[in-house]
DNA sequence: AACCAGGAGGAAT
DNA sequence: ATTCCTCATGGT
């Protein structure tokens, strides 16, 4: 077992990574001692490590325990909890906006990737149109039942494995036929190697974009996702969201809920970190659990 | 008890 | 090119 300590720039609150995570169910957490277990394929081969915070907002520290494949996952953690992407300048990039205030509250807040792309389509999905209570109820049953568990974490399962599933297994748990077509349907693309989301790395945003809405069940807000919270890309707002409507809603204390030009209008002034924007409007609707 | 939910596809205009 | 309808279930 190997364990490594980083020390990175802050502000950084894993306190509040931890909060917002915690809000997906899938993911394990232990709050007391601030830790983490990540679930990460490696060559296609499951790993699960361990992330601790051992320091502060200001001077973030972490803990890293695994057992194998340290570089890769030392590499792929740092990607994942944006280790190397001071939020300074993002903080001052906003200090003066409208969103001043849902920053300084949630100040400190990276952004964090899904542990795996194709589990981040698949969730995204999932969670199509349903209000967030079902729709991870709905993630959490198909992980369950058909994903793996191993090291105390759970994986999705594997492209292949989703791809021999029925329509009629996934309604099952509640899915409906046409999302559960969906899900087979981009399971057997990512899993003939049709479709190849790791080379997306190198593509550009609207090059995804128009490659992913060609999938079937995968439109704009899909493809959005998947390049905010799957590849991390720092200038999406996905307009057709209804969280980030209603936050937008309260924040500017509309009657109704913003139209899209409005939203075009409200956003132009936060480039080239609309990503941020987006991610703070959400935590701002967010409510704790329990 | 309606109405809405971190949408998308397909048909009808 | 836009607008409308359907999907399907759970939350509020």
């Amino acid at each position: 077992m190997w364990k490594e300590s980083i020390q990175i720039e802050g502000p950084y609150n894993f306190d509040l990574v931890l909060e917002r995570i915690s809000l997906d169910p899938l993911h394990e957490i232990d709050l007391i001692n601030r830790l983490i277990k990540v679930p990460i394929l490696i060559n296609g081969k499951p790993y699960v490590y361990q992330v601790q915070a051992v320091g502060t907002g200001d001077a973030p520290a972490f803990l890293i325990s695994g057992e194998a494949e340290q570089e890769r996952a030392m590499k792929r953690l740092a990607d994942i909890f944006q280790w190397n992407l001071p939020l300074s300048h993002i903080h001052a990039h906003f200090g003066e906006s409208k969103l001043k205030d849902i920053f300084e509250t949630h100040r400190g807040t990276p952004l964090i990737l899904d542990f795996d792309l194709y589990g981040c389509l698949v969730k995204n999905i999932i969670h199509q149109q349903l209000n967030m209570a079902f729709a991870q109820k709905l993630t959490m049953d198909f992980v369950h039942t058909y994903g793996f568990r191993q090291d105390g974490a759970w994986f999705y399962p594997t492209p292949g494995r989703a791809a021999a599933l029925t329509v009629d297994e996934l309604r099952a748990l509640k899915f409906s036929s046409r999302k559960a077509e969906y899900v087979i349907g981009l399971s057997e693309k990512v899993a003939s190697g049709e479709l190849d989301l790791e080379g997306m790395r190198e593509w550009s945003d609207e090059a995804i974009i128009d490659e992913l809405t060609k999938v079937r069940g995968i439109g704009r807000w899909t493809a959005e996702n998947f390049l905010l919270f799957g590849l991390g890309r720092p200038n999406l707002f996905p307009k057709a969201d209804i969280g980030i409507q209603n936050a937008i809603k309260l924040l500017y204390n509309l009657e109704k809920k913003p139209t899209m030009d409005e939203m075009d209008q409200f956003s132009e002034q936060w480039h080239p970190y609309l990503s941020y924007a987006s991610l703070y409007l959400w935590r701002s609707i967010e409510k704790r659990r329990n």
